[in-house]
DNA sequence: CTAGAACTTGACACAGGTGTCAGATTCAAG
DNA sequence: CTTGAATCTGACACCTGTGTCAAGTTCTAG
């Protein structure tokens, strides 16, 4: 099994440049122990971290805030998930919020695709 | 009633800036009539169609998509809803495709979030 | 006519995650 | 040791919708 992997095996394993994961070890979202020469080795956890920061990343949540949720989260990277503070609590609803709106949104707008695409390929609707 | 109205007016009652709404009309979003003195002059239409834009943006399309788009809806601007064509027919289902996925990954992202705030709420959970 | 509000164009900057390049260093295999 | 692949750091650029500023023009009320 692979217990240790260096920076070209996660993004092989993830689909996410090395340039992104430094990135995201220089946003604090992801940890790296370091060889004597200086290399990145990630552990097996690292694979599922950065899938979920890729998730919320997708979910308009920025560097800090995934910084801030990643800890109070299972299965992070072991460590026992720390309870959010009332302040992240509070922002976290926010974007929870926001998150629904934009899921509202979505559907709205795959909706008019829908129309759009019925539209053409309906036998009534064209020339 | 106000039967046509200037850039502020409508930057008023859709919330979007003026500078958008140019941007929007330059990006062919939005259609303007000129005074003689080269002011827009939008018409009622154009309150549907901003809010329209905003609500495709915010479903990751871009410019270009939506301006090939947006003359197949009904309700537009009133004229006759052009029929997609087939090659936008298949570019608008594979959006519609990354559409659904986008859903599908802030709902997880969203239980994601609900999980930490559940913990954090909970009796048992903290220190 | 005049003053001021509203509008015009053009340009520059930002956010923020990512691509990419350059030059140096490390690792692993022979 | 040597060599080539892999990795390192740092810097610059991009995208794209939006904010903002500047200087000039138009509109409208008095």
């Amino acid at each position: 099994m692979t217990c240790v992997m260096r920076i070209g095996e996660l993004a092989r394993r993830t689909g996410v440049s090395e340039r992104s994961l430094r990135y995201y070890e220089q946003e604090g979202l992801l940890w790296a122990s370091r060889t004597p020469g200086g290399h990145r080795e990630f552990t097996e956890a690292a694979v599922e971290r950065v899938r979920r920061v890729q998730e919320l990343y997708a979910a308009g949540l920025c560097s800090s805030k995934i910084a801030e949720l990643l800890p109070c989260m299972r299965d992070s990277d072991g460590g026992p998930s720390r309870t959010a503070d009332a302040r992240l609590v509070e922002e976290l609803t926010a974007e929870r919020a926001r998150i629904d709106g934009m899921i509202e949104d979505l559907r709205r707008s795959r909706a008019l695709l829908d129309a759009v695409i019925e539209a053409a390929s309906a036998p009534g609707g064209g020339s």
